[in-house]
DNA sequence: ACTGAAGGCTGCCCGC
DNA sequence: GCGGGCAGCCTTCAGT
């Protein structure tokens, strides 16, 4: 037996597949309140979150990667007249004998 | 004796909600591309993936934020009311098909 | 003789594009802060700064803003046509009052 | 001559302060679509603009309050074990002549 | 000073 | 591969 136009069974999937989207989607929502209940806690404990945040992106970030954009950075830094305060500016200057 | 400056953290509580957060964080990558395949996976099958979506946002939508919908709504025409004798709130009262 | 690496960008160019933005940024601020100030005064005149918060942003909610709203709300309501025949749709379709 | 309920000065006013307000919103929005083209351009002409928004961010920070946020990430990190991906941490390996 | 909310911005995902 | 649209994050602001 089957509905006029046959869209039964598209419904049928259908139905299936929202379903479990949005169990997934629960799933994940979850798991971002408990990393904000962490973060939280780490704050009570006296952490300073951004920092802890920062720390957690950098870890996920490629090393390789990571040295490109702060190389590109520095690069930008020192055209702009900044090069005291870049990482690899400071390491120029020390190796040039600029006092700082 | 202690530490020069008594920046003396708890390294190991530190390492343990990093670790807890990153664990969170994996599992919550994965269960987006749990999701992404199961969209591809309705795609191939037929069906309108962003009419989806949307039917999962909708779902999402519950009574509470409608309230809270209905709740600014009420807010925003309060604020008209207010300014029902000046040009400006005539004027967006004209535009909003509110009458006068 | 040209630089080393051939890195060589067009600083002064990169300067304009900065110098640019920082004087733009300036004058945003700025601008952010009179508008704060007004707020204050408003206040102290006795207005309800929170409805005149929210009637600003009414009336900068334009005609095309609003369109996209209801472009939007005739997806759902399509999506939700689709569902018409699961229980998850009735279900949805009961929640919004939508006659079946 | 004054209105039934004498609220035509405060209309007066209210319509004052809401003019004010819009009007400096729209030269802030202004502004922000100046900024955006500014980086468009600076893209079209080769540059990186994420590293360019860094280092407008990095100069327009106290230069205490960027190393103070330095030094907790890379006391973080450093706690972590990812001594090596620190400018701090890469200086402390250097004298203590470990290689990297 | 902290918290909760609002707006702006960045990164991600899709379609072209 | 790119740009637009959208969600999540971050920052800012009012209130406590």
């Amino acid at each position: 037996m089957t509905k006029i136009g046959d869209n039964s069974m598209d419904t049928s999937l259908l139905k299936n597949f929202i379903e479990r989207i949005e169990r997934l989607e629960a799933e994940k929502k979850s798991l971002a309140e408990d990393i904000k209940e962490i973060y939280a806690e780490a704050k009570d404990t006296g952490f300073d979150t951004k920092a802890m945040r920062k720390a957690v992106a950098l870890r996920q970030m490629d090393a390789n990667e990571r040295k490109e954009q702060q190389a590109m950075i520095d690069l930008y830094m020192s055209a702009l007249g900044d090069l005291r305060d870049t990482p690899l500016g400071q390491a120029a200057m020390a190796r040039d004998g600029v006092a700082t």
